[in-house]
RNA sequence: GGGUCGCUAGCUCAAUUGGCAGAGCUGCGGACUUUUAAUCCGUAGGUUGUGGGUUCGAGUCCCACGCGACCCA
């Protein structure tokens, strides 16, 4: 918002339309009016209007008095009989009509004078029908609820992308879409949470500044604390705090909330996103994969009620039923026409990036440049639900080994329409190990790799007292979101950061 | 980080080679007791993203910056 648009006291400069609302208002108060209601006893939604009434004839009335509110988002003065065409948050909507006969010349005159689309609006009168068949409230009275000091955009062109997503509000007035968008999202984080109480999980909050970031490679944002004068981290993973519960006997535990990377953002990454973690004490990977699957089935039945989604392109997609099974390396494997495995040497993993056109980083190993090799020649195939299994333990620091393939880890990630979606795990549960892995990454970070972790000694000092065998998972919220409807990041984020005006 | 495109009235968009900044909807005034993006008559609305430059003259050309979209890394 720049200076100059900012609405002033007298209005003086502003836009036509801005200062007649403000004249409106003023005049309103003038006349002893309340621009601004403190409220509007009402006996029925538009929602529950349209169910009760759903069966009055065209010109019939139905002999009965409402009272009902909503935001005006159609007027038409027309000589001594008008209409507005009401709308309230959940979409619902509903026509006015008042007629001279009725209310008055005075009243009518007030409505043509004072009342604006955008505002809010109370209506008593009687439900009747138009000529035209329309349920309408035939108003013996109206009150200005909340009035409207902007105009609404024009109702029949597409808002631009840019006005979306910096005035939401506007847009959850305008588009249906981003109402149901708004409600979904709602919808689906509901059934995660209900599931997982259903299933004994116990739903924790874990710090989100923390001394030392931890429980994944992305870069933190840093803050800073005034009374300890210390650096703070917003954190970029529960996890280490998540275990810390499991050690201490919350053998079920789970935290849907905020985590924060201070990477770039664009149409697939937002800097500030939601995650659901979840661990459970003698569970394994596999177990864990079974309760994902049933997690996102159900987040899709709330919402569609069906394992079929519908995206925003009109097109469907299949959720339900058992989800394909395939290995890192063998599917890279496939690809590739011969096989690889974790054991592959550099020499020849660079020889096939080399052949696909794919850079490598100096810094990489060979587990990370298989996961490379993965992402560019397997994952842009992977359309249907896929769990792809045995990740090599170079890149999964706090992943259990394998029980029976050396080198691999007891580690999932879940594709869903080409995107990861999750990430599972049987957990590293022995501190010894833990800390090894845990330095190394320290050393990379020394020398200079901004991504990896130091080493939490509070941490490792709880895992030292014995946390239980364990399963864990994360799963991306926003992602999830836009696996069930097509969307894009923005979208299912009400307000996702953006550039100062 | 690099490239391309965009930013004009409340909203969505025009504006020829550099030559008077326009339309639709919205708004305002008027007519209309069954409208549904009504219709008809009249009318208002602009620091063309910001700051420089070239020019008799810049929405248009040049430079820098801001914000955004798309593509690439």
């Amino acid at each position: 918002m720049t200076e100059h648009e900012q609405p002033t006291e007298t209005g003086d400069d502003l836009p036509e339309q801005m200062r007649i609302r403000r004249e409106k208002r003023a005049a309103l108060l003038s006349e002893g009016k309340q621009p601004y209601a403190l409220g509007y006893s009402r006996t029925h939604t538009l929602a529950e209007l349209r169910e009760r009434f759903a069966g009055l004839e065209a010109g019939e009335s139905s002999g009965t008095t409402v009272a009902t509110v909503g935001r005006v988002i159609f007027v038409r003065t027309a000589g001594k009989l008008c209409f507005a065409r009401l709308r309230d948050g959940d979409g619902t909507e509903f026509q006015v009509m008042l007629s001279q006969a009725k209310v008055g010349a005075e009243a009518l005159a007030d409505f043509k004078r004072l009342v604006d689309i955008g505002d809010h609006l109370g209506v008593t009168g009687e439900v009747v029908t138009s000529k035209r068949g329309e349920l309408s409230v035939m108003a013996d009275s109206f009150t200005i609820t909340a009035k409207a000091l902007r105009p609404l955009p024009v109702a029949h062109k597409p808002l631009a992308e840019e006005t979306r997503v910096r005035q939401r509000y506007v847009d959850l007035i305008m588009r249906p879409e981003a109402r149901d968008t708004a409600r979904r999202r709602a919808a689906v984080i509901r059934s995660i949470r209900e599931r997982l109480h259903d299933g004994d999980f116990v739903e924790v909050e874990t710090p989100m500044m923390q001394v030392q970031p931890g429980g994944a490679t992305a870069r933190p944002f840093v803050t800073h604390m005034n009374a300890y004068d210390i650096d703070l981290y917003m954190r970029i993973a529960p996890e280490l705090y998540l275990k810390r519960c499991v050690v201490g006997g919350i053998d079920r535990v789970f935290e849907i909330n905020r985590n924060f990377r201070n990477e770039g953002a664009d149409s697939s990454h937002s800097p500030e996103f939601a995650m659901l973690e979840v661990y459970q004490a003698y569970a394994d990977y596999r177990v864990i994969g079974e309760l994902t699957k049933t997690l996102i089935q159900g987040a899709a039945e709330s919402v569609f009620g069906s394992h079929t989604v519908e995206l925003a392109d009109g097109s469907s997609y299949d959720l339900g039923g058992d989800w394909a099974e395939i290995t890192l390396f063998g599917s890279l494997s496939d690809a590739l026409g011969e096989e690889v495995t974790v054991d592959t040497s550099m020499e020849t993993l660079r020889a096939y990036a080399d052949k696909v056109e794919l850079g490598v980083d100096p810094v990489w190993g060979p587990g990370k440049l298989a996961e490379e090799l993965f992402e560019h020649l397997v994952v842009p195939e992977l359309r249907a639900p896929t769990f792809v299994y045995d990740y090599p333990e170079e890149t999964s620091p706090l992943t259990r080994g394998h029980r029976s393939l050396p080198g691999l880890t007891e580690k999932w990630d879940l594709y869903v329409r080409g995107f990861e979606l999750a990430t599972g795990y049987s957990e590293l549960v022995d501190p010894v190990v833990q800390r090894e892995r845990l330095e190394a990454q320290a050393r990379l970070a020394a020398k200079g790799d901004d991504e990896a972790m130091g080493v939490d000694e509070d941490f490792l000092r709880a895992m030292e007292y014995g946390m239980p065998p364990t399963g864990g998972m994360g799963m991306g919220i926003d992602r999830l979101l836009m696996a069930l409807t097509g969307l894009g990041i923005r979208e299912t984020i009400l307000f996702p950061l953006v550039k100062p005006e």
